[in-house]
DNA sequence: TGTACATCAGTGAACGCGCGTTCACTGATGTAC
DNA sequence: TGTACATCAGTGAACGCGCGTTCACTGATGTAC
């Protein structure tokens, strides 16, 4: 290394280099500027998925992902931030999908809680990026903001579960936020220790996650 | 603003302005050139603290509220994350003395690992940024690694807690280290979710750790 | 059918800044003789 | 008791770099007449 430091602030985070050799990209038909926008957000997902961590993908990593200058990232969003919004934006509902599509055609009320912490759980661990900046960072974007998480999608419908378990009587009635929060907090506890700590000896994810639930299903009937 | 973007880059994270009017500092006596490294530490601590997040916390700004040059730094640490290193040591060590101490004296092994637990809510709750290092973020130095984790302090002497209640029949013997990360998963998950998400609206957190301790108490008296 | 023109997608170069780290140095302090 | 000297704590200036963002621009494309 030379006298100054300035290729050790390179590696201080996973800094994606450009690709040295870029695919020729052929300029969008006037009007359809819209198709540059969509290309962003993927090559966004991707070099977060690439480095884990938001910090580290640039505005210019991801314009040479893209095949395009920097400036031009602006044309589509005001800021960074903005871009950051939309790439949450899609994960959230990727999530919400995937719980919905895990739960559908559950039979009893405690087996679809079962299934859709299952799903939770799962999405974390093949997704682990995704996951991180929904829930394990602060809330530096709209997304993940409070209201949206009571409101929309996967919150929403597990108090959902929890109310429809407690009508048919398969758990207690209650507080279902309570109930809902509580299970909330059980996956997410798994999820992230999973993502945050890989290295450390877990025992096998279905054998605690089914620990766990059952002990909680064991649990709230004993209320 | 002007006309390029310069400020912006310095609104990205919550960094630290230089205080304005630094304390005098007295260069320390030959031989105790160690002072300055303890203050370095605290010093960091609190800035880490401040901000939240370590990516903020910057050489400059770390000597600059000890009231001294940059370069000082590195006459008692090696890089940046040898400093970051010796700070989490000591959180480290915090919350296993945390949780030891409030632990001290319970009578049965299930109210012990429910005084446990919720020390271990409370220290997060307390230190969010302390917490936030130690298990929310990348491993990215050797402190909360994952053998280090296993071996040492908090889950170390958790599983022995739980050990002591199996022992008692007060739980059904068992794979001590799958309930013992069942139980880190929920009370991590407790504290994770209220750092990362606090203006959730949340349950007494009182009452959801006590809903959630309940749970577990009468699910696994139960398996 | 031809053409002037507005619109649009995207570029090239630069801005000011903060970063981690290194270097050659200064000056105070303790110690051996 | 005095003095030369090694040791030590800390400094001032700079390095190369990557960052987000802005500006004035280029050139292709669709459209009105």
């Amino acid at each position: 290394m030379g006298r100054a430091g300035g290729g050790a602030a390179g590696t201080r985070t996973g800094r994606v280099t450009p690709a040295a050799v870029r695919p020729a990209r052929v300029r969008a038909r006037k009007g359809d500027g819209d198709l540059l926008r969509d290309e962003i957000v993927a090559a966004t997902e991707a070099l977060l998925v690439e480095t884990g961590d938001a910090a580290a993908v640039s505005v210019r990593a991801i314009a040479d992902a893209v095949g395009v200058t920097p400036p031009s990232i602006y044309l589509h969003f005001a800021d960074k931030s903005e871009l950051l919004y939309a790439v949450c934006e899609a994960h959230f509902a990727a999530l919400d999908t995937y719980i919905e599509a895990a739960v559908a055609g559950a039979a009893d009320p405690v087996g679809a809680l079962a299934r859709r912490a299952k799903a939770y759980v799962q999405f974390g661990v093949e997704n682990p990026e995704h996951y991180r900046i929904l829930f394990m960072r602060p809330t530096d974007t709209p997304v993940g903001s409070e209201v949206r998480l009571q409101r929309s999608g996967p919150y929403g419908h597990l108090v959902e579960a929890v109310e429809v378990a407690m009508a048919a009587g398969a758990i207690p009635q209650g507080d279902a936020h309570l109930v809902a929060t509580g299970l909330w907090a059980v996956v997410h506890g798994v999820t992230s220790l999973l993502i945050a700590k890989p290295d450390f000896p877990w025992p096998d994810v279905d054998l605690l996650l089914d620990h766990l639930l059952r002990v909680q299903c064991q649990g709230l009937s004993q209320i």
